[in-house]
DNA sequence: AACTATTCCAACCGCAACAAA
DNA sequence: ATTTGTTGCGGTTGGAATAGT
């Protein structure tokens, strides 16, 4: 039998990993860090290269992994996050402590996406599927409401940071991101205004109302987590009036535990005044040149590291608050501007 | 019980970005 | 400026588990 040549590489493990290989991965980490990932496959005794160490640590071994089941709030926030990054899942996990991109990306793919369909969303596009369907023939009632969210924070985060943000309105970054034109109508001072809400953000206990202040004559909404898998908001998702279809939507996935993480919803609102539908997103009201715009803030937003300035404090208060469903039937609204994100996040 | 279809998740692959040489 | 190595990311695949017939 001929001698294998010097340097020949050994054959390499691959597929699943066993307790032992585990172990020797945990140990090394334990005692020296991973440090270098191409030479610790060698220094820990594996057979296996180094990126799948790597893999093996971030998504199974990694100490502060959650693990187990999605909740409700997650799931909420990973499609309304969605929304805003698309398939950004490694930008989306570092918002959800504990979960892993890989772990996000097949929630999505195998359980978030088809309930999305059934419920009549594109999940690629967050629209309606006639509508995702029939591109360009979009009217101004069917403009799209699934941004909205990405545009409240947006707009919050020009308002907190102006000096980071100075004018970046969350129209622009949805005019960098698609073609569509935008739900919600930036406002010069880089709030947004929509010209309804049905639905109903109940924050108490996160934030403080007396930093709830706003222009009573605006109509600037808070940026709130829809609760997807609520019928409600699925419909309105799909374009349906939440007030017409009561039916649920629960179903559809076998629903995972909602024990952990989320937020604590108490009720605090302040007036009823609006029958606010999704997409019934008005026009922009003080918007200029939102394409002009778009292309110099599209790039800004681009550099943005999200989870530096936009959900860190949501990520803490996140982690800490017992879950329930955002929305309730109230029709009542919220109005906060973004002293009200910044007591959020630092409630 | 046996077979087939479907679901779900861990792991792999290829590529791009970045840093160091 | 170029090459080389490493890391990180997103898409895809393989196979175990489960459901259905």
């Amino acid at each position: 039998m001929a001698k294998r040549p010097s340097g020949t590489k050994k054959k390499l493990r691959r597929g699943l990993w066993s307790p032992e290989e585990d172990e020797k991965l945990m140990n090394h980490i334990a005692k020296y860090g991973h440090g270098s990932w191409s030479s610790m496959p060698k220094l820990a005794g594996l057979e296996r290269c180094g990126k799948s160490c790597r893999l093996r640590w971030i998504n199974y071994l990694r100490p502060d992994l959650k693990r187990g089941a999605f909740s409700q709030e997650e799931e909420d926030f990973i499609i309304h996050l969605h929304s805003m990054l698309g398939n950004k899942w490694s930008q989306i996990a570092a918002q959800l402590p504990g979960r892993t991109d890989n772990e996000v990306k097949n929630f999505w793919n195998s359980c978030i996406k088809k309930k999305l369909r059934q419920s009549g969303i594109d999940p690629a596009t967050h629209k309606p599927l006639a509508e995702a369907s029939n591109r360009g023939a979009a009217t101004a009632a069917s403009r799209t409401a699934v941004f909205s969210d990405a545009e409240l924070i947006l707009s919050s985060v020009a308002q907190q940071m102006p000096h980071m943000l100075p004018v970046v309105t969350a129209e622009s970054y949805m005019y960098s991101r698609s073609s569509t034109d935008g739900g919600a109508s930036a406002c010069s001072d880089g709030s947004l205004s929509l010209s309804g809400y049905n639905q109903t953000a109940d924050f108490t206990g996160y934030l403080d109302a007396d930093a709830l202040h706003c222009d009573p004559s605006s109509t600037v909404y808070p940026a709130v987590i829809p609760s997807v898998s609520s019928s409600s908001t699925l419909n309105s998702m799909a374009g349906l009036s939440p007030a017409a279809t009561t039916t649920t939507t629960n179903e559809q996935c076998s629903n995972r535990n909602n024990s952990s993480g989320g937020f604590k919803s108490t009720h605090s609102s302040t007036t009823a005044t609006n029958h606010l539908s999704w997409l019934e997103l008005g026009p922009s009201s003080a918007c200029t040149d939102a394409a002009a715009a778009a292309a110099h803030y599209g790039a800004v937003l681009d550099e943005l590291k999200w989870s530096d300035y936009v959900f860190d404090g949501y990520q803490l208060q996140y982690q800490g608050i017992q879950g329930q469903c955002i929305y309730g039937d109230s029709k009542d609204t919220v109005q906060f501007d973004a002293h009200g994100i910044s007591n959020w996040c630092l409630n």
